[in-house]
DNA sequence: TTGTAGGCGTTATCAT
DNA sequence: ATGATAACGCCTACAA
């Protein structure tokens, strides 16, 4: 609790040198620098972010926002592997993150109360007119999986459409012909573009084997059911997701159906599940950690470098072949 | 951008009221606050949390400590659950979270940089000289899994013996009288309640029938494979955690054995994973989101009630019998 | 009920 | 190279 008084009273200098010592100025003497450091030690000091915050007007701080007004938010485990990589990546560059919880005001509105230098979105509505004010307000931002574009702002995401055109490859080469879809919501970019890449991969397509739902197990569970019952079943089956691919196995099992013997199966993400679950699931994995620190040190660069164009950052995705198919 | 002085011209008031307004102050009249607020809507001011921390001396933030030097860190999934508690409860108080990314200081340094009001501690180690320091400083802190004690640190965890005697306990109604174990590593409180559980639960048992792993798959994998090379290998495995019990499921089955048939398996933790895994497997489930709201609720009656007291926290634990037993 | 003014802990400008 | 000192944006006695 000791302020920047107490150090220069103690090491004999103003408090001007001081602030000059901690913040690398090179007009203080070597001799000076050492006492005020050795001075600062012996008193446990350091600077007050807060008194930092309000005369430099920057905060050192990235904010997060994870919440989807209504699902289970941050539930998906993809989301922990990407704000690993956000972590990663501000951490090393000397920021810290400020996550969220307190729902009392809009986006923008909390990012000015805690003044924080940029923001990384994780899991926005691209509808949320919350969104499109902090594009206008030109607060450094980037999303991950929302095209989120604007002077300050970009975005950061996986080769949706690539992997599900490798996916129906995949299966293509695995003689499948029957080939249907349980696509993500339209309300979000993977799910509008891995559902346009199965489009184009499969050509035309009957539009009975086309399915949707929410990236979650049980919505893949009933999609898988209802396309199940078709009277011309397909034989293969493209999820937008592990859960939901995990969901159509179990559906496709209880249909007296064995996988891949009579129903291939293949899921996006390598979620943790994918490998562990019966049978490993063939999946296209998404680099999560490196969308995080993508997403990251982008924000910081917008943040510290004026003239820096905003991300607009597609990553690879890679087919991992297992049992499913 | 608009701060409280132009908040105050604009409805015709001094700043002092303007403060007061936003404040709940009662000292003001209806006519006039109906009327700062108006303005305030107008301007969307929002008061600046740096300049508020810096009079008031409280942050309205607490701090997340999510670092483990060495491993993984925050990969494993257990966190994401009780981060996503945690964020729940302090939410819901009017606190934001402060996720610690930049590694330049000392736990205690941090804290005090940002003034944080309190500290939330997720996967640190117990012998760490940081952690001993922020508790002489009385900094309001709780821990997740590890027994911080003192005038204002707490802890909360599941009830890791008793799920252990209860995993030992349904095995032995399933006729398994040769039962080993794979532990956690003896530096984390789960990893050692869960081994004296499971010790006390059994009774006298061959050393030999206790390996030790670090809660991923790998090492139980690993130690499965150790158990099932013995003259007299067991014919069920008690693994502290679910990951390394898939790694065991993985080892039996690489040595021709099927799973439950030939070896029975009991995780811990619920992770979504078990319930995928081939087959599910039977497990003891935490409440992660509920420890991680104990936390957060915890760490924040700390701070806001002078003599509250400091929470040590027993969450129960349910078994959750599926296929691997 | 409302206004004035000092201070919270820094940084940064101007002098010296 | 170092020292005064005026902000930064807000809260809070103290006055009125």
């Amino acid at each position: 609790v000791a302020g920047i008084r107490e150090v220069a009273a103690r090491s004999g200098v103003s408090i001007a040198t001081v602030s000059r010592v901690f913040n690398g100025s090179p007009r203080v003497s070597e001799a000076t620098r050492q006492r005020v450091l050795a001075g600062a030690r012996e008193l446990d000091y350091v600077p007050s972010a807060a008194a930092r915050t309000l005369v430099r007007r920057r905060s050192q701080l990235i904010g997060v926002v994870l919440d989807t007004g209504g699902h289970a938010e941050l539930q998906h485990p993809f989301f922990q592997d990407v704000l690993v990589g956000v972590k990663a990546a501000v951490g090393g560059l000397g920021y810290d993150l400020l996550l969220f919880a307190n729902e009392r005001h809009t986006y923008l509105g909390r990012a000015l109360q805690h003044r924080v230098d940029g923001l990384v979105m994780l899991s926005v509505d691209a509808h949320d007119p919350d969104v499109a004010r902090i594009v206008e307000a030109e607060l450094p931002a980037v999303a991950v999986d929302l095209k989120l574009a604007g002077a300050k702002a970009g975005w950061v995401s996986s080769d949706n459409a690539g992997g599900a055109h490798a996916a129906v490859r995949h299966l293509r080469e695995r003689g499948h012909r029957r080939i249907a879809t349980i696509a993500g919501p339209g309300t979000h970019l993977p799910g509008v573009e891995r559902l346009e890449g199965f489009r184009a991969a499969v050509g035309r397509i009957r539009k009975s084997y086309v399915e949707h739902g929410d990236f979650y197990a049980e919505s893949g569970y009933s999609a898988a059911r209802r396309l199940l019952s078709l009277r011309d079943p397909p034989t293969a089956i493209f999820a937008a997701s592990d859960l939901m691919a995990i969901g159509a196995v179990q559906a496709a099992r209880e249909a007296g159906l064995r996988v891949p013997g009579d129903l291939a199966v293949v899921g996006f993400d390598d979620a943790a599940v994918a490998a562990a679950a019966d049978p490993p699931l063939t999946t296209l994995r998404q680099d999560k950690a490196g969308l995080g620190r993508a997403a990251g040190a982008a924000v910081v660069r917008l943040v510290e470098e004026p003239g820096a164009a905003p991300p607009a950052l597609r990553l690879p995705v890679q087919l991992v072949v297992r049992g499913s198919t």
